[in-house]
DNA sequence: GTCTATAGCCGGATAGAC
DNA sequence: GTCTATCCGGCTATAGAC
């Protein structure tokens, strides 16, 4: 093990991951960064040429390391339907865990601009995402993969992304949260639909 | 003809929700808005205390005018199936057609503090969302309300939310970001899950 | 590599004329 | 109701000592 001395640097970007994700760029300074590492503003810029910068290094080294993880569940050797439960699990695991990786993301949605959302596309979901895709050809040769695998994303995240309004909504329970009951719920779903009887399904087919 | 003369509270609420919802709370100084409006920063003050209170005027009136919308799908006497397909459809429609409410609403799930998330939850979601149960309820009744609604909006929601990084992934087209193909690949994978070796994709020619 | 000190700018908000 | 003028605090970033 020699990464244990580990160097102001990355001392600095782990703090800014975590403070970054919980408020957001603008409502960061670099004096709360450099407050939260010990050290005075005027230093982090001995080690970053300045607050972008910072950012970006930032979201780079969360993004790459949860990539990894997600990559190997799609390589191993599975029958399909039990790839596709491990990969929800695995997600749900990796996004329950870490939430300030999370919230990253969604503030990229909203904030991050047009380079940054082609290198993260393609640096780093682009090849995870297109093997997510084939599994789910595997699964089902006719289906649209780019679509299918946003909608086992979706339903995974969203649950995640809308906890702090859920609480305040009729029904809710504390294992609405956990790892175990969403990823059940999701790979239900995604196997049987909302349960029903088909009889009926093509009446809804007709619009007025 | 008494509702053409708006005024000036009135112009600011629109131009602050557009605002907000380009770039967040953080990014859009006051002067930004007042510039926007054409007036000057210390005339918004006479209208509103502070920036913070034209927030959430800003927010409560955007959300609101959905809500109803929303609410009406869900009352109408229709089969239960059609009545969910009309109901996806539906906020397809209202997500796509006003993207600042939809930006609004992902960044309260950031920003918001719980004060803000309880009075949303409360005052403006929590009827058409116990009325989105009942429906889910009525097609499974083993079903868990809670959960099962949430999978829906995420269904649409989500696509529309990672749009602008979709855009640079693989297996992108067009049609992935239009009301109705959305609508069709959602309503499908809800009434038949994943392996759908099955039906049309003809009923999605209609035009909205 | 880290510090002190400070430049220079932009933000929210107020006072008071009209 | 809207304006001009201004206060003051917080921000990023730099200069230069140690």
């Amino acid at each position: 093990m020699d990464a244990i001395k580990e160097n102001t640097r990355q001392i600095i970007i782990d703090h800014s991951i975590k403070l970054f994700s919980q408020s957001g760029y603008a409502n960061v300074s670099v004096r709360d960064i450099a407050s939260a590492v010990g050290i005075k503003p005027a230093s982090l810029y001995y080690h970053f040429e300045n607050k972008q910068t910072l950012y970006l290094a930032s979201i780079k080294e969360s993004f790459s390391l949860k990539a990894i993880v997600l990559a190997e569940v799609l390589r191993r050797q599975e029958p399909e339907t039990l790839k596709l439960k491990h990969y929800i699990e695995t997600l749900a695991g990796l996004a329950t865990e870490d939430e300030p990786f999370r919230r990253l993301m969604q503030r990229e949605m909203l904030d991050g601009d047009e380079k940054r959302m082609q290198y993260l596309a393609e640096e780093v979901f682009q090849e995870q995402f297109d093997a997510l895709g084939m599994l789910l050809t595997e699964i089902d040769p006719q289906c649209d993969p780019h679509m299918s695998a946003i909608s086992i994303l979706s339903l995974v995240l969203y649950h995640l992304e809308t906890a702090p309004l859920r609480g305040f909504l009729r029904g809710y329970k504390k294992e609405h949260n956990q790892v175990n009951y969403i990823s059940q719920h999701v790979f239900n779903l995604l196997m049987n639909g909302l349960p029903m009887n088909h009889i009926n399904v093509n009446d809804a087919s007709e619009t007025a």
